[in-house]
DNA sequence: TCTGGGGTCCTCGGGCCC
DNA sequence: TCTGGGGCCCGAGGACCC
């Protein structure tokens, strides 16, 4: 691609994350297992309740908020202690050791290393160091996208000394100014676009910069197993593998056509671009959402009809969540839709689309109730999800910003109303 | 004692409209 | 009046990502 000739596009991944932050709180876990996840987010009772547990433990001693970093290390909960459905969300390399490793179930992990510390995810916290560390990248780099907590793409090519080195001197300069403003440590790929930069990036980690040239692309990317490319996933890994593809050369080696007839007229090209190190994305500074959703998994199972009153507080709560969150966002939503996740993990979705944009807890509720009516309700449930999606954004009034409310589709009333007789009252 | 929560994007089939 | 196709929206499911 000529097009991107000159680009130099970096990819920034903060090194572990959560267990740094919690780290900086906590220096005296350094070197531990630790292991952060549960189903429940932090609340401030934690650090509330741990103090309490010192001062009751050591009495001799004051104990206040600053000195969290000094407790000793016996006051804070074991795996050992939980019970629960929840995974883990990250865990320190000590505790990985055990072989214990994210999106694995507390209670497995608890047997492998029932020692280890657990701390529940404090999202509040992350975020607050996460837009710390991107208000330094926008002070050096303004073309920043934000890909999640702990991850930007920056456009380096207009950026004054953005190609010194390939850009290894700018890479340099923001990590040095990451850390001294928050005491983290990240790592950068820089390349000629997103998709090899992503991949670079993990090249050296942690705190390390990796370079990548389209003359790389064969000593340094094709080497590489296929599941390393972002796109690339489970799924598409095992099936490239059922037919001999295993690293990205593999890839690169197969003709396009052979990958279209395989993959699709999406896909297909897709990996072929991807193989050859081709990506013609732009670093998007801003988005707007396209939905927004909450959801839980119950402690145990529910049944629509045994846990009903149970299963409706949740269901309103929910929709509660889903109502704030509109409304912190400035959005209302047009199409309101249900989840269920049943015991077998299979996943079943309804939505339900009105006729005008809705944003209030009572309304987002009716509509996914009316959504919920058309899902299989006759199993337990082990999850209950509520979406609101079709979002129009509203400005300071509550009144929407751009486009009108369209009328209600025919098709959507027709669907609805032959669907199920209980449809009628609405 | 397996398997969280919050997103995006793609595909596919059906219905509607022109 | 019948048929066909393209474009669009909707709803459902699935893959993938952090």
């Amino acid at each position: 691609m000529p097009a991107e000739h000159n680009r130099r596009i970096a990819h920034l991944d903060m090194d572990a994350f959560y267990a740094s932050v919690e780290l900086l709180r906590y220096p005296q876990l350094k070197g531990l297992p630790v292991v952060i996840g549960g189903g429940k987010r932090r609340s401030v009772a934690f650090d509330t309740d741990a103090l309490a547990l010192a001062r009751q433990r050591h009495p001799d001693q004051d104990w206040g908020p600053a000195d969290l970093g000094r407790m000793p290390v016996d006051l804070f909960p074991r795996l050992s202690g939980y019970t629960g459905r929840g995974v883990i969300t990250t865990a320190t390399y000590a505790a990985r050791q055990f072989g214990v490793g994210s999106a694995m179930g507390l209670m497995k992990a608890a047997r492998l290393c029932p020692n280890a510390i657990l701390l529940p995810v404090d999202f509040d916290e992350y975020r607050r160091f996460s837009r710390a560390f991107k208000a330094v990248i926008t002070d050096i780099a303004p073309v920043m996208e934000d890909r999640g907590v702990d991850e930007v793409y920056i456009d380096f090519t207009d950026v004054p000394g953005g190609h010194r080195e390939g850009g290894r001197v700018l890479a340099r300069l923001i990590q040095k100014s990451i850390f001294d403003a928050t005491g983290l440590t990240c790592s950068v790929g820089v390349a000629p676009n997103k998709l090899l930069a992503k991949m670079a990036s993990e090249f050296n980690k942690p705190n390390g910069i990796a370079i990548v040239h389209e003359t790389d692309l064969q000593t340094l990317i094709w080497p590489l197993p296929c599941r390393k490319v972002n796109g690339i996933g489970p799924k598409a890994e095992t099936r490239l593998a059922s037919h001999g593809i295993h690293t990205i050369g593999d890839l690169a080696a197969r003709e396009p056509t052979w990958l279209r007839e395989h993959f699709g007229p999406t896909y297909g090209p897709w990996l072929h671009e991807a193989a050859w190190g081709r990506d013609t994305r732009p670093v998007v500074t801003e988005s707007e959402p396209v939905s927004i959703s909450r959801e839980t998994t119950f402690e145990r199972d529910l049944h629509a009809v045994r846990d009903k009153a149970e299963l409706g507080a949740i269901f309103t709560r929910l929709c509660e969540q889903v109502a704030d969150d509109l409304h912190r966002k400035g959005y209302a939503a047009r199409t309101i839709g249900i989840k269920l996740r049943l015991p077998d993990f299979k996943v079943v979705t309804r939505d339900h689309t009105l006729a005008t944009p809705v944003r209030h807890a009572a309304d987002l509720r009716h509509a996914a109730g009316q959504a919920l009516k058309r899902a299989p309700l006759a199993r337990p449930i082990r999850l209950l999800g509520v979406r609101a999606a079709g979002l129009c954004k509203l400005d300071a009034h509550g009144q929407p910003v751009a486009d009108a409310p369209r009328p209600t589709s025919a098709a959507a009333t027709a669907h609805t109303s032959n669907e199920n007789d209980l449809f009628g009252f609405d």
